[in-house]
DNA sequence: CCGTTTCGATACTGTGAGTAGCACAATTGG
DNA sequence: CCAATTGTGCTACTCACAGTATCGAAACGG
């Protein structure tokens, strides 16, 4: 049981699905920085300090989000080859999804210059995946990070350059491209 | 002769250059985020409604600062391996110069959810090296414009997450990498 | 009923981008 | 020398948004 039912108080009402949903959705039709908390808690119908009284910053919002729209790693294939392969298809996929890459570039775009955003990105989103995949890839975590790195900044920098997603055919190019780098 | 001596007036003071200066100074010294204008103009020992009235908004301010410090394209190398491994070499040196990276990361931030200095930064910064590689690779407008997704996503990532430039060792491996992509 | 905690609403602070207006400086042309 | 013109510094604004404070009302457990 990870739920403590001990505590008093009037409970918190259940609806971090619904602030999601609402952050996405305002984020796809907005864009990420006219994303307001604002308009965010607007849309989810929930008033703006109920959302700061969960999430310190907009960054920890947007990044929980990113953590539950992505879920945990799965990790399928025959080969390791085949496995790394999946992973950058279903990255950019989720990438592809409407809001998830405008919000992921928002966020790294703000972690850039705030250390604190920059930790708490590095520590609950992407450490999950750089585990789970050094452990199925057998690979040190440099050559993991550097994947990442690859994977991640390619399909951003498209997102962030064009405005549009990566189409297939690229991101078959970047399969191919990764195939030589495992050892 | 590009430059018309014949406009009446009070001549622009020519202080770009310590603009740039202090803009990289500013972004080094603190950061993108709060390198404000304000901070720059002081820096620059300069009114800020100067620097407003030859640059619209901080994200132009910032892309003049980085076409001035990248320079124009620089394509040595015997071979198109070579030239390409070179041009790696020296975006991710450029990259990682005091100030320029985070300056680079920075802009790049903001462009992503702002489509008129993404058509800036598009058009200034990144279309003459589009063009110059294209021809010198002899590579299609889709190749190459892959090619910069790749080494400049990459060199951006590790730097958003890290806050340090690449080191050496992985450069090469991204030189390695993209050595196949070329037809 | 009571203590505790959350919620919604409103109002507020603080910061930074960008603008307006004005007095003064530096030019060109007569 | 003088007028027209344009750039500069300065001060003072507007505006948007992140984040905070406060307070009455609501929802629980005991």
């Amino acid at each position: 049981m990870t739920t403590a039912p001990k505590s008093p108080g009037r409970p918190r009402s259940s609806v971090d699905a619904e602030v999601f949903a609402a952050t996405l959705r305002t984020v796809e039709e907005l864009g990420y920085t006219r994303a307001t908390v604002d308009r965010i808690a607007a849309a989810a119908g929930v008033a703006k300090t109920t959302i700061y009284r969960r999430w310190p910053t907009k960054g920890a919002l947007i990044t929980a989000c990113l953590v539950d729209a992505f879920g945990p790693p799965s990790l399928a294939g025959e080969t390791r080859e085949e496995l790394l392969a999946e992973t950058i298809r279903w990255t950019a996929a989720k990438v592809a999804e409407p809001g998830l890459g405008a919000a992921f570039a928002g966020v790294f775009t703000d972690a850039v210059n705030d250390p604190g955003l920059r930790g708490l990105l590095s520590t609950r989103f992407q450490a999950p995946y750089l585990a789970a995949l050094r452990d199925a890839l057998g690979e040190s975590d440099r050559t993991v990070l550097f994947l990442i790195d690859v994977v991640v900044g390619t399909l951003l920098h498209r997102m962030g350059m064009t405005g549009e997603p990566m189409a297939d055919a690229d991101v078959e190019a970047l399969v191919a491209m990764t195939r030589g780098v495992l050892s």
